[in-house]
DNA sequence: GTGCTGCTCAACCATTCAGTTGAGCAAGGA
DNA sequence: TCCTTGCTCAACTGAATGGTTGAGCAGCAC
């Protein structure tokens, strides 16, 4: 099986599953409530939240009949730190960039009359 | 076609792409020197640059054969846009769980004797 | 018990995906 | 001019994905 992090992206990638996320957020909800706004079957949705909680990103309790879906939203660090990582990276990349070419400048300014200073 | 945001979750979910992005952070590089530490064909790469392309994590110029694979990563600010948001509203929820949960144990300490106190 | 509600499991189907191979093209170098 | 390098495109294949329907199970209510 893929791993965890990779499984998070998967689930994020569908749009349902985004939405489904994005209202768990503010309540926690049963699988027929989370259905409702959808026009596929419960099925569809209960197959939808496998993968979300395959991804550590909900767990399901028991009340009874219904299964209410809790956002488990510790999850984002995983994403946001591997995100943070490499985009930290590349502006860091960016700022030696800036100053070499920054430096570059410097040494035309400094000697205006280099015979190598204008092309 | 699927919204941006879709495709950069997408592009991400495959581990071989989300190494090629770490390695593009803190250089550009040709498709071959891409290609060089996995052990499939050169064609599989170019498709898996294609998908990262289409989801705006990287561009391609060229500089004769050579196509050299440029990290776009203000991209990343897309996701961590979204994930922040969702996760600052479950952590608001949670902070009012924690009130309400702080409140209750305040009334029965204040009212130790309430007959509706014990159960 | 019987039946309803809320949900899951299993089987199936269409589409998408990640890989393959083979062909071909653009840009130097001989 | 022909050859090599570096890469893309097209067609195919097997596996995974997202949906469907039908059956069935757990937990109340009667």
């Amino acid at each position: 099986m893929a791993d965890q992090l990779s499984r998070v992206f998967q689930a994020l990638a569908d749009p349902t599953r985004r939405d489904m996320v994005a209202r768990l957020a503010t309540a926690d909800a049963t699988v027929g409530e989370l259905a409702a706004p959808y026009d596929v079957s419960l099925q569809a949705v209960s197959k939808n939240l496998k993968v979300l909680e395959g991804a550590g990103l909900v767990t399901r309790s028991r009340d009874a009949q219904r299964r209410p879906v809790h956002l488990e939203a510790e999850v984002f660090d995983l994403m946001t730190k591997w995100i943070e990582r490499y985009q930290r990276e590349a502006e860091e990349r960016f700022q030696r960039l800036d100053a070499l070419l920054a430096r570059m400048d410097d040494e035309v300014n400094d000697q205006p009359d280099d015979e190598g200073a204008a092309s």
